[in-house]
DNA sequence: TTGAAAGCGGTACCAG
DNA sequence: CTGGTACCGCTTTCAA
């Protein structure tokens, strides 16, 4: 079922069901009409795939991220679809559960479907990739990674800053001994949030830290808790390294009659719905995810209104959201 | 960047390239590093809209749902995209938002882009779309929509049992006075649950019901039972439509001061892994999500080993879990 | 083992 | 306003 079928069952030329197709140029109504009817009937669907190849756009963006479950990127990435939709783009999303490889694969596979722009959100990204990307002349975003250059606009946001919130804030609260939530990813966010926080934990004196890390999900969290606790260590407060791995903990908490913030404080990162339904409800620091969404989407589709681009490099300074999961660290005799 | 500058580069033709690309026919060793090299430092990609175009085929399936955000469709889907990987297959997914416009611009768009079967995990799904889809010959799964049909699986979840067991356990706690959480979504699942809450309510004497809605997320769980409390209504037990609005609601009972489930019982449904972390821990009832993603998975995509397709209906028979957040009805005299 | 060429299903330019 | 037609980039016979 193609353009031809159209064509001969209007009695017209293929150029002009394309025509009508595009509503480009101008066609005779009952022109229109027919062919429009000759479709109806033939319950005819354009080939996309010819139309990107003939017409040599896709009129799509792509976006990878490390883990749709996770709401943080799925709320990037929800913002983004939004605004392409409004431009006419449509949005392909690959996830690559932060597998190195599945990272390779996805952009492999975007640029093959030859996206107009494509928007990583993603903390496993490796330098070859990102010079594979950076010659490849289309409109890249990196959030959190990699640096930027001609085509390439990236968006940081200064965990650094994110993290020596909620270590002033435990420490004004008296907690001197602290917990480390992350998740296996190590390049990237992790590891600069895990740093960040040995960072910040540094211009403290006599502060201790421990780690663990479990996957990037509830039961993540949860095991990494359990593993910290289990190792005999009790930290007054637990600081996770983003929302979901804090609600996973939570529970661990919750199951060994820990309560928050009596016994343990916890905090999350990225401030998704979640760190706000979850009991108690999360300290923790929020991160524009709207924001970043809209910034992919301006920096990757021309705007009409052009505008240079928003420069090559955007720094977002994450904000403490206070909850009810932390509070006065235990006087030091309690269990 | 085409095959033909690959070609001339490697002093082949593009034909070899093409065999080279595809392991396919037989290529001298040499000749194939040649290529190999060429494409390397050209930065080879393939288009693959080209290479759907004349291979004929796109090597894709398409997984419409309604809301990626909710993790009951998310899992649906991650096992299913692990199934289609494994079988050599990418698969497209598409959100709707329930929303039946967006329902149709997804088929038409998955159409348009030659998918190779389709699953629509939707409830927003209208008529005139179903005998599109059934005329397409394309292989299709409904998820709780829709009626079996020639090239159309069927996998529908036995809901008025599950809402039957929850009645009965909350029945049997000597709940009398309920309140249905659903959401705004009236077609399909919802209508069908509300249906037989009511339906599972009516086997017994003497109890009540009313209910509200939101959207399908915590906030429109909350909202939903800040409305129905906020009338006045005070029920001892919760039914929602699912976990994600149960534990919207939970937080909506915390906030007033309402304690569960020693005030209020409160059920979920789908037995997403939200429903064990959030507290107290929901009883529901659940739906085998990694069961129907393998059910799609074989049903759109031909397996080697055949097997004539799963039949065209496909019936869930759903089971109670029991968690913390239900109880005995508080006395009648209770605030 | 390799090359030439005919499509695949559209788009868009050029005539008429 | 409409038709003819040269591509778009790749796959796939058919010959050599």
């Amino acid at each position: 079922m193609n353009l031809e079928h159209v064509a001969r069952r209007a009695r017209v030329s293929t150029a002009t069901v394309s025509r009508v197709l595009n509503n480009a140029g101008v066609v005779r109504v009952s022109t229109r009409q027919r062919v429009m009817q000759a479709i109806e009937e033939l319950r005819y669907h354009p080939n996309l795939h010819a139309r990107s190849l003939a017409g040599g756009r896709s009129g799509t963006i792509g976006v990878i991220v490390s883990n749709l479950e996770n709401p943080f990127f799925f709320d990037i990435y929800k913002t983004v679809e939004r605004g392409a939709h409004a431009r006419g783009y449509e949005v392909l999303i690959a996830n690559t559960d932060y597998r190195a490889e599945q990272l390779v694969a996805s952009v492999r596979l975007m640029i093959g479907r030859r996206v107009e722009g494509l928007a990583a959100v993603v903390s496993e990204m490796d330098p070859e990739l990102i010079r594979e990307l950076a010659e490849s002349r289309m409109p890249v975003v990196f959030y959190d990674v990699g640096a930027p250059r001609g085509n390439i606009v990236n968006i940081r946001v200064n965990y650094a800053r994110g993290i020596e919130r909620i270590v002033d804030h435990l420490f004004g609260l008296g907690h001197r001994r602290l917990g480390f939530i992350g998740h296996h990813a190590t390049l990237g966010p992790l590891g600069e949030r895990v740093r960040a926080a040995m960072d910040a934990v540094g211009r403290y004196p006599s502060i201790e830290v421990r780690a663990a890390a479990g996957g990037d999900t509830l039961e993540g969290g949860r095991q990494a808790a359990q593993e910290l606790l289990g190792s005999g260590y009790r930290p007054t407060a637990l600081i996770c390294v983003n929302d979901i791995t804090a609600v996973g903990a939570l529970q661990a908490l919750r199951s060994q009659g820990i309560q928050v913030p009596r016994d343990m404080s916890v905090t999350g990162f990225d401030n998704i719905a979640l760190s706000e339904f979850c009991y108690p409800g999360l300290t923790t620091v929020d991160i524009p995810r709207q924001r970043i969404g809209r910034i992919i989407c301006e920096s990757l589709i021309p705007a009409a209104e052009s505008e240079a681009g928003n420069g090559p490099e955007i720094l977002i300074e994450p904000e403490l959201v206070l909850r009810d999961s932390t509070g006065p660290a235990p006087p030091a005799g309690a269990p």
